[in-house]
RNA sequence: CGGGGUGUGGCGCAGCUUGGUAGCGCAUCUGCUUUGGGAGCAGAGGGUCGCAGGUUCAAAUCCUGUCACCCCGACCA
């Protein structure tokens, strides 16, 4: 870019030292921070608490965040930060920052605002349909607000570099995005504006991918530990986006909208991206021959499991749904917009999962086959359907692209249909039933497809035992991106024999507004907040309660003496404001240690005491040292 | 997009069934008292009842339309 120059040396908060006994947490400071810690009065701090919960919220941290005045609403999805919540914004950042410098990430900083041009060459303007928040200018010029950065990164790496001597890089931003959500939810976890740090990498070779994308991985397990914040690695899909590897950080929470499944023994995985352990093939040598009999009115899988109970009972058991092979019938529309119907063959006592299968079939989309899917296709007999009419036993057609021949209408069965499994399926007209029928003997498929509903108890695929379910709220996403992008906005350099190649690029993301969200809806209880201390807006809360002006000028004294020491002080200076509010509101805004001058003044000791633990009585004389103490081992 | 719900001072709500001078709590302002767990007393300011139309002597209330917001689902690199 050629006016890089004009736009001068970024700000980079974080790196001024801090006086020597608080110096590790100098790392955590807040941007404009000087060796003295600041001091917020309350008496004048821009801030309302409130007592009652607003009326919008449905996730604690919502509530909590509204109700300490850290943000308002602004919009649906869109919130205005308070200082109290811009310094917790500004902590968390400066932690990513930290990190991404540490693995030689260099920061830059895009518009937020972009032409259309870059996101036609990728289809993405189209692609990423009504999510996009389009603009027009005054000259209908298309504009968007940006979800991602794709493009405009690839770009710019395109026009500065050209030689696999300056690869490897990692680029990245902390950037507000905009994505209209069509329904935002839960306050800052699902926002239509939100910050989000994205970087990407650039490599030559799939090799180098590895290394800067093991960069990352490291980076981000430091900034969540940094932050406070428990989380779990979960195997994902890249999905639609392409690429190979791909990881999620995921925030363990009830209230989290990704589910994930993980074993005792250490596995984890997002539920799409869970492999079915393929059981080992069963002899059928001695199986009876398959053999149809009328199972009239038996439509779905339960009646079919009652009638074969009563008219053709096993000797050894009863039959179960996991004894029927379901044949769902689905319909995918391709990016071309083709649409083509797809039958699904799985154990009867599984449903497909919508999303396992999307997952599995992206880039395109997947809906239950419709009525008029069934009326083009009279050899699908609904309730009653069979391999018969499937995959290679169905009719064949030439492919009109590839010349060869495919099955008319596309079979693939769950992993755990093995050749030698005997099942009761459809026969392909209404009433009747195969019995027997011997999947590799008496019918193949197309293939497998990993689209049945997980459910806990299912092996895991590493033999680590047993899987649950969980609900994580993702936190970040890591993967390797490929050359999807670099191949489509040309984005090449010439390698060591002089040759051009494609770049190979990874895509990280940290939502870093949902990381402040997901840090209060795990750290809180009944009375407020409780902060983290590396991204509490403060590190001592000072509370004055007491009448007569000594507690205020000894209260005042101690908390000029912390700021001194830089401690990051809030103050509760506010006269004629009784205790039980004061401590109430110290509680809320859930700053970790509470330092109380009070009655105890009187016997020249004044209170310490973390957010929610027991209070440690102190001289006067020395509040100052004992609580800087106390601050550098929370920061420690 | 489907289903459910709500719009009344800054915030949280009642009033609507059965039309008749718009109310409560919190917050805010003034004065006095109070000061270790969301104080008391006395006073004060602040609301075109989402919007538009209709019925009526009279509409927050009844009718029609419309908009917005919230929740569940669908959707969501």
């Amino acid at each position: 870019m050629a006016h890089a120059a004009d736009v001068g040396a970024p700000d980079r908060p974080g790196a001024a030292p801090r006086a020597d006994i608080l110096g590790a947490m100098s790392s955590a400071s807040v941007p404009g921070g000087t060796t003295k810690g600041d001091l917020l009065r309350l008496s004048s701090l821009f801030v309302r608490t409130l007592r009652e919960d607003p009326a919008d919220a449905e996730v604690v941290s919502h509530k909590l965040l509204v109700r300490a005045g850290y943000i308002r609403r602004a919009a649906p999805g869109i919130y205005t930060w308070l200082p109290l919540g811009l310094r917790v914004l500004r902590k968390i950042e400066a932690i990513v920052r930290e990190e991404m410098d540490a693995i030689g990430g260099q920061e830059v900083h895009f518009p937020a605002l972009l032409p259309r041009e870059p996101y036609e060459a990728t289809g993405r303007w189209e692609e990423y349909g009504p999510n996009l928040f389009r603009l027009k200018d005054r000259k209908e010029a298309d504009y968007l607000l940006a979800p991602t950065h794709e493009e405009m990164f690839t770009l710019l790496v395109k026009d500065l570099y050209s030689s696999y001597k300056d690869l490897p890089a990692i680029i990245y931003q902390i950037q507000t995005k905009y994505r209209d959500e069509a329904r935002p939810r839960a306050g800052l976890i699902r926002g239509r504006e939100f910050v989000m740090k994205d970087s990407y990498s650039f490599d030559h070779t799939d090799a180098g991918l590895d290394v800067s994308y093991g960069k990352h991985r490291d980076a981000y397990e430091r900034i969540f530990q940094r932050l406070g914040l428990e989380y779990v690695i979960v195997s994902a899909m890249s999905g639609a986006m392409g690429g190979s590897r791909s990881e999620e950080f995921l925030s363990p929470s009830p209230i989290g909208e990704d589910t994930y499944v993980r074993s005792a023994g250490g596995y984890a995985a997002n539920v799409e991206a869970v492999v079915t352990p393929v059981p080992d093939p069963v002899p059928y040598d001695d199986a009876p021959a398959a053999h149809v009999e009328d199972t009239p009115d038996t439509p779905t899988i339960d009646t079919l499991v009652e009638v074969a109970n009563a008219k053709f009972p096993r000797p050894d058991r009863a039959w179960t749904a996991a004894d029927t092979l379901k044949n769902v019938v689905l319909a995918l529309t391709h990016p071309d917009g083709r649409r083509e119907l797809l039958v699904v063959g799985l154990p009867g006592d599984r449903e497909v999962d919508l999303k396992r299968l999307e997952a599995a079939v992206a880039p395109a989309e997947a809906e239950p086959a419709t009525e008029a899917d069934f009326a083009a296709h009279p050899e699908l007999t609904k309730g009653y359907i069979g391999p018969g009419v499937l995959g290679p036993q169905g009719a064949q057609v030439t492919d009109p692209e590839t010349g060869e021949r495919r099955s008319a209408i596309r079979y693939l069965l769950d992993p755990r249909v093995v050749p030698g499994t005997r099942w009761i399926t459809g026969a392909d007209e209404p009433g009747r039933h195969v019995f027997d029928l011997v999947a590799g003997r008496d019918f193949t498929a197309d293939g497998t497809i990993e689209a049945a509903e997980v459910r806990a108890g299912d092996p895991a695929p590493d033999g680590s035992g047993p899987l649950e379910l969980a609900r994580g709220i993702e936190m970040g996403h890591i993967f390797q991106l490929g050359r999807k992008y670099a191949a489509a906005l040309g984005l090449t350099v010439l390698d060591e024999n002089g040759k051009q190649v494609v770049v190979t690029m990874g895509s990280y993301g940290i939502g870093v507004t949902r990381a402040l969200a997901a840090l209060a809806e795990a750290n809180n209880d009944e009375r407020g907040l409780a902060w983290p201390p590396h991204v509490a807006p403060a590190h001592v809360h000072v509370v004055a309660t007491g009448k007569g002006t000594e507690v205020f000028e000894a209260a005042e004294r101690i908390a000029q003496g912390l700021a001194e020491r830089g401690v990051e002080v809030i103050y509760d200076d506010r006269p004629k404001v009784s205790p039980g509010v004061k401590f109430a509101d110290a509680e809320l805004l859930g700053v970790p240690l509470l330092l109380v001058v009070g009655r105890g003044l009187a016997d020249g000791v004044v209170e310490v005491r973390p957010r929610a633990g027991e209070a440690e009585q102190v001289a006067v004389d020395d509040a100052v040292e004992v609580t800087a103490r106390r601050v550098a081992e929370l920061l420690a």
